[in-house]
DNA sequence: GTGAAAGCGCTAACAA
DNA sequence: TTGTTAGCGCTTTCAC
């Protein structure tokens, strides 16, 4: 006896065959009720479980979403991705997740491996490590919907939801002057990313704008860590020109920052400023409380998956017009900037 | 055109047969090598990729392990199905996950998707919401090899790797007395759960074997959560017999805690200590910085899937031993719980 | 409304 | 070492 019941199992118990238990277990139109009743009613006695393998092999398609994320231990992607799965469900799809532990070596596994499943589309944030693209540009050959989140770049020609990091930065970096800072560091991440790219040109554009003159040893290239934070503030106070306010690339950097500030009895924000970038769960519990900008992950999440969809049903027609869309950044101000009261 | 390359299109062009190909790409002995390197490098060429579906429901194997998890907001998951990971890439599986997001209706949905997916394993930490076990009985009969992580329970005659959760609570609880605290309070999580249970039990038979009666009132049932953790304050101050330390079931808990006592001005750990559990990647960033009890993570992961392994290869023997691994606790402790310095 | 039959892309048992 | 053939479980077109 086999372990495994088939369509053909419950052919054979009702005496027809495989192709009306599909078309009943489909919901296909032109099907009796009383037949379809009759083969769900079997099915579920026989505890029979559909051979998704088999079904996607002869349909072409699987029902699945495959998301690729840096890392799983950051809530910033456990969050984008929760907006993902609401849409995704919504839709009749699953979405299965893929970590590239920040490697474009566990990138392109995780990519070849959703290729290979057949998965209907995939969703990318891209990994630290990641510097050339032919990974990506070889999924795209395949005709497989892919849409980037977050971390995208637009050089490639491929959809994207990313939030507005300039504009993130510029608020950033104009708050802190407005609170009265006047030599404003930043500790940005891998320039070779666009995101944190942006981030440095927002920074640089609000000095400017408030005609603050810019100094290049008041910017720190980091890998976006919290030890990256703690370098950046000794090479910072090794330094001459010495900055009381600091606008991190992202929240983690920021709180190595305080750390390393706090070790030095430097009191955040009465004598140096710090503001995040992402708006990371922990921030509203340190001490003090991290200064963000939020990147409105479940809009995020949403939003891509909705481009996603749009792919997956204009898929094979012609349309080739790239989306990009671009969210706008929350400020959220709290206890480690605010100078003023 | 196709759009797809198969291996029937690289035996056409080397002018052979499936067949060779199938067992070229596969590696097969008793091929020669010379076809072998001739067909891996057509195969290139032609930008050809498995149909892994296909591959899947011929040799009934794909090579994934599904893992299920409540959330991947949670630090604590995602650092453990890094354990997962490494291991499974080492000995060439591939990992996905899924959110159950704490509910029993998206768990089960989670293990269908994986069985009907055919997976070739599945691991599960349970979610909160879960109080029966059917979906997990019925899966278990499907053959498919079953492995549960930090949330399982000892009823189910499925293969687990948990951590001594009696023990932890017991360490915690011995520490916050040996630090002169009198009053001891437990927040716990919902007892339906076996790990909350247990921590439970290690609380109460601490204090029973340091001599301290135990006090109903000191107890609170919350849902692990940092609300949980504010409402068992406000439960405890408007009682008569007000605690001096505080033994939270997990880290979450603990920081709603340590929030409302700061709001309420009350010193920690001078006034009340606080412990928590499960070494959240965030205790040791807040003021003060939070006790608590580490619970292996990468270790647990790496121990789950290793019995993962050994169900996949036993698979069809009829050995029915159940393998219960149980890891010691780690405790750590930090300023939230030190009195004496 | 249902049956018959072909085939999705691959692997593996059996021949040669 | 390679070719031949059957079939994994399902969906779907074409008959009736």
């Amino acid at each position: 006896m086999s372990l495994t019941v088939t369509i053909a199992d419950i052919a054979q118990k009702l005496h027809t065959t495989p192709g009306t238990i599909s078309r009943a277990l489909n919901n296909h139109p032109g099907i009796s009720e009383k037949t379809k009743q009759q083969v769900l009613k079997v099915a579920a006695q026989m505890n029979y479980r559909r051979n998704s393998i088999a079904s996607s092999l002869r349909s072409g398609q699987t029902g699945i979403i495959g998301v690729i994320i840096p890392s799983a231990e950051i809530n910033f992607f456990g969050s984008v991705v929760h907006g993902i799965e609401t849409m995704a469900n919504k839709n009749g799809y699953n979405v299965l997740i893929y970590q590239s532990n920040e490697s474009r070596e566990h990138e392109q596994k995780g990519i070849e491996t959703f290729l290979n499943a057949r998965v209907d589309g995939i969703m990318i944030s891209m990994a630290k490590e990641t510097t050339d693209y032919k990974h990506f540009l070889d999924a795209k050959k395949t005709k497989t919907p892919i849409v980037f989140f977050d971390r995208a770049d637009d050089q490639l020609p491929i959809d994207s939801v990313t939030i507005n990091d300039y504009k993130g930065a510029f608020i950033a970096t104009t708050h802190l002057i407005e609170q009265g800072y006047k030599k404003i560091a930043h500790i940005s991440g891998p320039l070779h990313m666009p995101v944190f790219k942006s981030r440095v040109e927002g920074y640089k554009a609000a000095l400017k704008k408030k005609g603050i003159k810019q100094d290049t040893n008041l910017i720190f290239e980091g890998d976006v860590s919290i030890e990256a934070g703690r370098k950046a503030i000794r090479h910072f106070l090794s330094g001459k020109n010495k900055p009381d306010a600091i606008f991190a690339v992202e929240d983690f950097t920021a709180l190595g920052a305080i750390k390393e500030l706090k070790e030095r009895n430097i009191l955040i924000p009465q004598q140096v400023g710090v503001i995040g970038f992402a708006n990371e769960n922990f921030g509203e519990h340190i001490t003090p409380s991290l200064s963000t900008i939020d990147q409105q992950t479940v809009t995020m999440g949403k939003e891509s998956f909705n481009l996603m969809l749009n792919l997956i049903e204009k898929k094979g027609s012609s349309k080739k017009t790239i989306h990009r869309k671009i969210l706008e950044p929350v400020p959220v101000f709290r206890e480690s900037s605010m100078k003023k009261k």
